[in-house]
DNA sequence: AAATACAACAACCGCGTGTTC
DNA sequence: CGAACACGCGGTTGTTGTATT
């Protein structure tokens, strides 16, 4: 690929720190002209500078909804669970700390947490370390995490979910019946697993359709975005008391918050997780859910992966 | 007071991915 | 369809300030 290098080190650019004139250079160029188009920034608004290093400086220092100061303790454990959640995907625990970079998360964490956090964890029970472990290995196929840390989020290789199912045997969907709830049982030699090799024998019924439920606004509750193939999607809200629907179950999902920007479209990334029903209910029962400045929430919604765990329909 | 070690932060770099032509 | 481009992400490095010896 003839791809023209970003910035030419030989370009008589300036490098290393920004200085005060630089700054007020840029930071007046887009206030009038707005970010965007860096490879021509630079030259337009007068920087002998390379638009990634103008991008890098406004995103991280000079944006005006940028909060400075320590991390409070609040910030500090919802970055630990964010981060126990989707592992290094800083922008992605950024996006719920408003006024926070990626890059200021990213050094927080390799300065102060993550030690912090191995030192916690070499304390830990022995109990606990073999569970880790288990976890561990069941994610060697793509390790989220430092490698220096214990990991608790699995990264299987995604598909989406064409059909969805929880075991019949789950406590809140229990029974065989093809009710107005529109559960209906799969016996196994139907299904398709992919995925580790964690068999289950039990017949797995389609979850209810919660469709109706796709408006509601309140941003504790986790809506799932099944796909169903051909582009069709099953919605549902995951409350608290659904949580452990899916007990002794864990699965993947593709993490979208459903966020939209002021333009009506869609910002959110895709992540491909796995969650334990621990980390279901967290984060469906947390209440400080952050919505990121400038946009409306109308409520974080996923579509379901493969984990292994759960079954496509044929 | 000087040297050294360490912590914190800013910036750089390479690569992956989505978009445009 | 594929090349070229633009951008964003995450890992890494460089720099500066502070603590310790």
């Amino acid at each position: 690929m003839g791809r023209r290098p970003c910035c030419a080190k030989d370009a008589g650019l300036n490098r290393g720190a920004w200085t005060a004139h630089e700054d007020k250079l840029l930071a007046d160029y887009i206030q009038v002209h707005g970010d965007g188009k860096w490879r021509d920034l630079p030259q337009k608004a007068g920087l002998k500078r390379c638009g990634k290093s103008c991008r890098l400086r406004w995103l991280n220092y000079l944006r005006p909804d940028i909060k400075r100061g320590n991390i409070s303790p609040d910030e500090e454990d919802l970055i630990v669970r964010l981060h126990r959640l989707l592992g290094n995907r800083w922008s992605l625990i950024a996006g719920r700390l408003p006024g926070r970079t990626d890059n200021e998360i990213k050094n927080y964490w390799n300065t102060k947490l993550g030690k912090k956090i191995l030192k916690n964890y070499n304390k830990a029970s022995a109990h606990d370390k073999v569970v880790d472990s288990e976890i561990q290995s069941a994610n060697r196929a793509s390790p989220s995490s430092s490698p220096k840390m214990a990991s608790h989020v699995f990264r299987p290789k995604a598909f989406n979910c064409s059909k969805d199912f929880v075991r019949q045997d789950s406590q809140h969907h229990g029974t065989e019946s093809d009710n107005d709830n529109n559960v209906k049982t799969r016996p196994p030699a139907s299904s398709v697993m992919v995925g580790e090799t964690h068999v289950h024998h039990q017949p797995f019924m389609e979850v209810p359709s919660l469709a109706s439920r796709e408006n509601n606004d309140d941003p504790k509750n986790l809506l799932m975005n099944f796909e169903m193939g051909d582009g069709d999607h099953q919605l549902f809200m995951l409350e608290p008391a659904d949580a452990h629907a899916f007990a002794n179950f864990e699965f993947s999902y593709d993490l979208n918050y459903g966020n939209k920007n002021n333009n009506g479209d869609d910002f959110s990334p895709s992540s491909p997780m796995l969650f334990s029903e621990e980390m279901l209910q967290d984060l469906t029962t947390t209440t400080d859910y952050v919505q990121p400045q400038g946009f409306s929430c109308l409520s974080p919604f996923t579509s379901f992966l493969d984990s292994g765990r759960v079954w496509l329909g044929d």
